[in-house]
DNA sequence: CTGAAAGCGCTTACAG
DNA sequence: CTGAAAGCGCTTACAG
């Protein structure tokens, strides 16, 4: 950065104070127009750049947001929480922002560490994308700025936290199965894993019930162990008719099991997804699934995590995003 | 931030100054072991936390670098780029530095507006990760600090780059497919869009001279318009026995595409791809691609940003990493 | 070993 | 409308 051209530079070509300079550049009141017009075309001759360095130590802000994710769930199968990244950067860039991603590693979670942006103070908040441990949670609490949970809640920690509504998305996407006429359906997923799939999974049991249906334990489907690897299924002797997956790339390889096992999707056994992400379009045949909509998340979340830098106070509490039915080929409706 | 501990106030609550706190904080000569100690002891219990932004002013320092990725890369099928500013992120965080992600989006693009990490003074040197319009070149160059193109380069502009070795790949998976008895190979792939395609295929087209085979204008098939959008391949007349892809996700449409016309890969046809992404292991069959190392891109990369922020004037030119064949199930020895 | 002074680039009152 | 003074939190010479 080499302190190229700074605003004295600017006032001593041009006779006036560096005062005046900050006030011309930043449309202040007190500087008369033709002045600023003067100012302000010097500065582009002169190539200036504004350094917020120094902007930052007197407001005490770094218009920088930090969005850690843990580093597991960024396996180079899975980018979703690095589209998140994405979004929300695009939307911090409207509010003159910035955000800096943070690979939170097995170690420092391990270790209850601090991460750098937050030691070094290089952000006004943090947003923590993804499930962290019970232990790691007591660690963010601790940071003395605002912080918000994406994409997973805690029911103990006041943070407020911003979840797709998987309760209320996967209810929804097995009513519609058993609008089809599905009786037998089986939910794929650990429930002990992580709290979206606990929800998904409490959606599905309350369309079960709702239906008088009843739930038995060999409709619960396994799909990983507890540190998050894949497993293999192990299916019931009775094969469900219908399956709903806690997310799409296990319906996908769900999909790919069946079909090399001789079942046809969706003539002999129906799947549906959740998220809609590259699995959904990959499978076959494509998924019907829950869409969660990326964008508006980003959107909220930048939106709360500003409204809280602006106002420590704000409690938000847990804040849903709704997702959409996608119908697509992996459903097939069946004789009642 | 709300400039809350400081070094002044730890200095004042041990009644010494603010130089030794600094001192001692930052393992600087000139503090009795024992008061460093003390010293170190009191911010721990006061939660100190540092401010990064009075140490970037002081030394014209950011300690961020930017990653600025063209927005027609970041489509929804494409994750290669997030994933290797990921890796970015986390070889920064070795440098004691942190990545800012930079969406270059359409209009700024074609505007030629600098990005605002640049006119924000927000990084020390930028990262530009996917080729960029001639003229946005022009506009880099114009920038006035350490820059570097990563997966694509630009003969007229002498700013240092970081490709995959793509011709070098493309030539050798080219032999091997000769060496499999193939002698109608085409290459897939728009050779105007960018640079990596163009110089995959001059890698393929080597590997044709090299054997002497003769290259026909019916073994080039386009597969994208000019704005980067895929659209169908027209296939020649009597169909070559193996294609060359230009990337895997291409290679994945045409096994697809393929399948559906009644064509068996690999034994009808032999397809091979580019990257070894997730588009590689999804292909039925699974893809024989050239691999492309995106820690070492990272790394190197990274190595590379931070030797010419420490030295303005270094100079690299164009470095080449090298991919590394995966072999798979796609291609088919046939008979000579 | 310890600290007073000056300065990094900018902004915020306040005085003229 | 214009600017001198003070200060944000830290570090770098330099003096004791």
């Amino acid at each position: 950065m080499k302190s190229s051209v700074t605003m004295k530079d600017i006032a001593s070509k041009l006779g006036v104070s560096s005062v005046t300079v900050s006030k011309a550049l930043n449309d202040k009141e007190g500087v008369s127009d033709s002045l600023k017009l003067k100012i302000k075309k010097v500065a582009g001759e002169m190539g200036y750049r504004f350094n917020s360095a120094a902007k930052s130590i007197k407001e005490g802000l770094s218009y920088n947001i930090g969005v850690m994710i843990p580093q597991r769930f960024t396996g180079l199968q899975e980018s979703f929480y690095l589209r998140v990244y994405q979004q929300i950067a695009i939307q911090l860039d409207h509010y003159g922002y910035f955000g800096i991603l943070n690979i939170l590693s097995s170690e420092d979670e391990e270790e209850l560490n601090f991460p750098r942006v937050y030691s070094e103070n290089k952000v006004d908040g943090i947003i923590v994308l993804g499930q962290v441990s019970k232990k790691y949670i007591e660690t963010v609490q601790n940071m003395e700025l605002p912080k918000l949970f994406l994409d997973f809640y805690d029911e103990h920690a006041a943070i407020d936290s911003i979840v797709t509504d998987n309760f209320y998305g996967a209810y929804e996407i097995t009513n519609y199965l058993i609008q089809c006429g599905h009786r037998d359906i089986a939910y794929v997923g650990n429930i002990y894993s992580t709290s979206s799939i606990q929800d998904r999974y409490l959606g599905y049991y309350k369309s079960l019930l709702e239906h008088g249906m009843v739930f038995e334990n060999r409709l619960l489907l396994n799909d990983r162990d507890e540190h998050g690897r894949y497993i293999d299924i192990e299916f019931p002797e009775k094969m469900p008719t219908a399956f709903v997956c806690n997310c799409d790339q296990v319906a996908y390889n769900l999909c790919e099991r069946l079909n090399a096992m001789g079942y046809r999707v969706p003539d002999d056994c129906s799947v549906v997804g959740f998220d809609n992400d590259v699995y959904a379009t990959l499978a076959n045949p494509q998924l019907t699934t829950v869409e969660v909509d990326i964008e508006q998340m980003a959107r909220t979340s930048v939106k709360t995590i500003m409204d809280k830098v602006a106002n420590p106070n704000r409690h938000i509490g847990r804040l849903l995003v709704h997702g959409k039915i996608i119908y697509r080929d992996s459903v097939k409706k069946i004789n009642l």
